[in-house]
DNA sequence: GATATTCAGTTACTTTTAGTAAGTTAGTTT
DNA sequence: AAACTAACTTACTAAAAGTAACTGAATATC
C-alpha cells in the first residue's frame, strides 16, 4: 500500500465517523447543550455522548459544567474544531449545487 | 427534530462513508483502475466495489471499460465528483495545520 | 486443446459499529 | 420522602465493515 499522508488518513477517519460532521455544524453557530443536540439530530443519546467524548479527546470540542440546578453542561469548539468551519461550509456549498431535490426525496422513500 | 437542510444532510451522509473520502482523493489527480486503488488505499476489495458502485449510482464517479487483455476498467470523477476537489483541499489543510505527529502516531499503536 | 494468468470483482463468514429502549445518578423541588 | 430534570449508561438487536477464499471472462502458453 502507497504512503497516503498520515495526517490526512486521520483527518478522514475523524470525519469519515456518522454524525462528527452534524454534530461540528451544529456547534459552528455557538455553544450546544447535550439534549439540544439530541433533539436537534437524528442521533440516539447513546451514540451522541459518544461521539461528544470522542471530539473531546481530539481536542475539537470542550466541555463545561455549570453547577445550576438543573446540572448544565455546554460543548463548544475549540479553536482545532473552529478550524474545520471551512470544511463544513464547502460541504454545505458542494450540496447546494450538487444535490438534487430528487436525490432527497428518493432517500426519504426508503425511510 | 429540528429540520436541518436535507441536501446537506444527504452530502454529509455520503462523506461520512468510510473510505469515500480517501477514493475521491486518489481519483483526483486522474482515472485509476480498481487494482491500482485498492492497493493505494488500506481498503478491500468487497468494500472498494460497493462503494464505487454507490459513488457511480450517485455520479459522482464514472466506470468506463477497455476491452483489452486484459480487460480494462477505469474510474473517475464526474463534474458532480470533480466539484467536491475544495472539500478534500480543505480537510488537507486542516490535517497539515491541526494533526499532530502525536495523534498520528498514538494512532499507530492500536494496530 | 488443456492449463495457467490477469483483472475485476463476489461469496460466505466473523467482528465491529450503530440503533433502540429502558435504567441510572446527582442534585433539587414540592 | 416522592417526584422531577439533565445527562448519561447499560443491555440488547440490527446493520455495516473486515477477511479470505472463490468465480468468470478473455487471453496466453505449453
Amino acid at each position: 500500500m502507497k504512503e497516503l499522508c498520515p495526517r490526512f488518513e486521520k483527518a478522514m477517519e475523524l470525519f469519515s465517523k456518522r454524525w462528527v460532521g452534524l454534530i461540528l455544524f451544529e456547534l459552528l453557530d455557538g455553544s450546544k447543550r447535550f439534549s439540544e443536540m439530541e433533539s436537534e439530530l437524528p442521533i440516539s443519546g447513546r451514540l451522541l455522548s459518544e461521539r461528544l467524548k470522542m471530539l473531546e479527546q481530539e481536542e475539537i470540542i470542550e466541555r463545561n459544567i455549570y453547577s445550576e440546578f438543573p446540572v448544565r453542561i455546554e460543548y463548544k469548539l475549540t479553536d482545532k474544531g473552529k478550524a474545520l468551519e471551512p470544511v463544513i461550509k464547502e460541504i454545505q456549498s458542494w450540496s447546494e449545487n450538487w444535490v438534487t431535490h430528487e436525490e432527497v426525496e428518493v432517500d426519504k422513500e426508503k425511510e
